[in-house]
DNA sequence: TCTGGGGTCCTAGGACCC
DNA sequence: TCTGGGGTCCTAGGACCC
């Protein structure tokens, strides 16, 4: 086998402040205030995406929207377009697409290109060398999409996913920054530990409590130190600390049509909700719409579950799952049965509970919509219901159990 | 920092089977 | 049936990401 010759051609591209900018597209009078999306001025619910303008003030996205209205009262809150959010991250993607054919959506705002063997491609005379045309491509490519779609974007490129990353977080805003192979570990050394993907903030505080705050010093302390706190990740993080990580883009993230030759479909499909106050009969019935919600999304991806779990947390905020094998279904109230029996034996604390939630799993592919034969009367009737909706929306049809308490 | 909702991946113990 | 080791599945919890 050759050796690998390390070489910066992954790119790292992000939207910056990305719901919020859709939000400008849709009104320009926002522009140049501090604009916070994710809920209603002073309601429930966390920051997920700020102007600069409100982060002046303190704002951070994962903030409580009540933190966030008490340090920017003046900001515009908006509770978001969601379905706005994914045509724009589509139609980025279409441009990406346009400079590369190895594009991998990381999330709604990201996505991870490969330029290998793009070069001869992109040369022009006036390069200084194949790192500069590259650099020159990805420049091109955040204009367009800034042109074309009038959003912000930065990026990164580097010789690895986790370090091209890291290099688009130091570009924003709206910049572009190239780290040549040979300067990794110079590039990455002076950063706080918290800055490399993977290092979240538990991880952070425990580094910390040794003395370790810089990649420096990540890089330097004794395996047996590390060891405890990252398992079985600590040679590959290590690795990406010092910046040799792989220049490998992986698989797609939510690996929708994959599945392996025995049916498996990869993935969870789950519903969540969060309530201020609720007695035992509203929760059992938002329990009962959450089965319908994470079954109907089963059935349009032809799936069925073969692990179903339930998810409670208290208003101290302890949580607990609580899971069980089935017969692969996904009829909701075959479903709703389970989940119920679940909640009732898990829910012993004498305390409210502020969240539930409903998640499939250990998903597989349902028979060929062709023989439908082998449905049963559960199925049919569940099809029935989609495509009920399908004509008169969503909520056209529900779970007597859902509609005799929500309403 | 009193914390939404959608995910992924890892760990670890116990059951069960050979 | 006082006893081994490996493989795989199930369940529960936790860290992390956007």
């Amino acid at each position: 086998m050759l050796p690998s010759v390390r070489i910066a051609r992954i790119c790292c591209l992000d939207l910056d402040t990305f719901f919020v900018s859709v939000e400008r597209l849709l009104d320009p009078s926002l522009r140049g205030k501090a604009v916070i999306v994710g809920g209603h001025k002073g309601g429930r619910g966390v920051v997920t995406s700020s102007s600069y303008e409100a982060r002046t003030f303190g704002v951070r996205s994962g903030m409580s929207i009540r933190d966030a209205t008490a340090l920017a009262p003046h900001a515009v809150f908006l509770p978001g377009h969601a379905g706005e959010y994914s045509d724009y991250s589509r139609r980025t993607r279409e441009i990406v697409e346009r400079f590369s054919p190895i594009v991998i959506a990381a999330s709604i705002d990201e996505q991870y290109v490969d330029f290998r063997g793009c070069e001869s491609l992109y040369r022009k005379p006036g390069d200084a060398d194949d790192d500069d045309t590259i650099l020159r491509v990805v420049r091109s490519m955040v204009r367009a999409i800034e042109d074309e779609l009038g959003l912000p974007a930065s990026a990164g490129i580097a010789t690895s996913k986790s370090l091209a990353k890291v290099a688009c977080g130091l570009a924003k805003p709206n910049g572009v920054l190239f780290v040549r192979a040979g300067d990794e570990e110079a590039t990455l050394a002076p950063l706080p530990v918290r800055k490399l993907p993977g290092i979240g903030p538990v991880s952070e505080r425990r580094l910390h409590e040794l003395g370790i705050e810089t990649l420096a010093q990540l890089v330097a302390a004794d395996d047996a130190l590390l060891r405890p706190i990252f398992g079985a990740s600590t040679s590959g993080l290590r690795r990406d600390a010092r910046g040799l990580g792989s220049g490998e883009l992986g698989r797609e993230r939510p690996a929708f049509r994959e599945h392996d030759p025995r049916g498996a479909v990869h993935g969870t499909i789950s519903n969540e909700r969060t309530f201020a106050e609720a007695n035992e009969r509203t929760t059992e019935s938002i329990l009962c719409g959450l089965c319908e919600r994470v079954c109907s999304r089963a059935r349009r991806r032809g799936v069925r579950a073969g692990t179903v779990t339930l998810r409670l947390r208290y208003v101290d905020f302890h949580t607990i799952t609580r899971s069980r094998t089935i017969t692969p279904t996904s009829v909701d109230v075959e479903v709703h049965r389970v989940v119920l029996e679940l909640y009732r034996r898990a829910r012993t604390r004498p305390l409210p509970v502020r969240l539930v939630g409903v998640a499939l799993s250990k998903l597989s592919l349902e028979p060929s919509q062709l023989s439908l034969a082998t449905f049963d009367q559960g199925d049919r009737r569940a099809r029935t219901v989609d495509a009920v909706r399908d004509k008169f929306g969503y909520h056209a049809v529900h779970l007597a159990t859902t509609v005799r308490t929500s309403r």
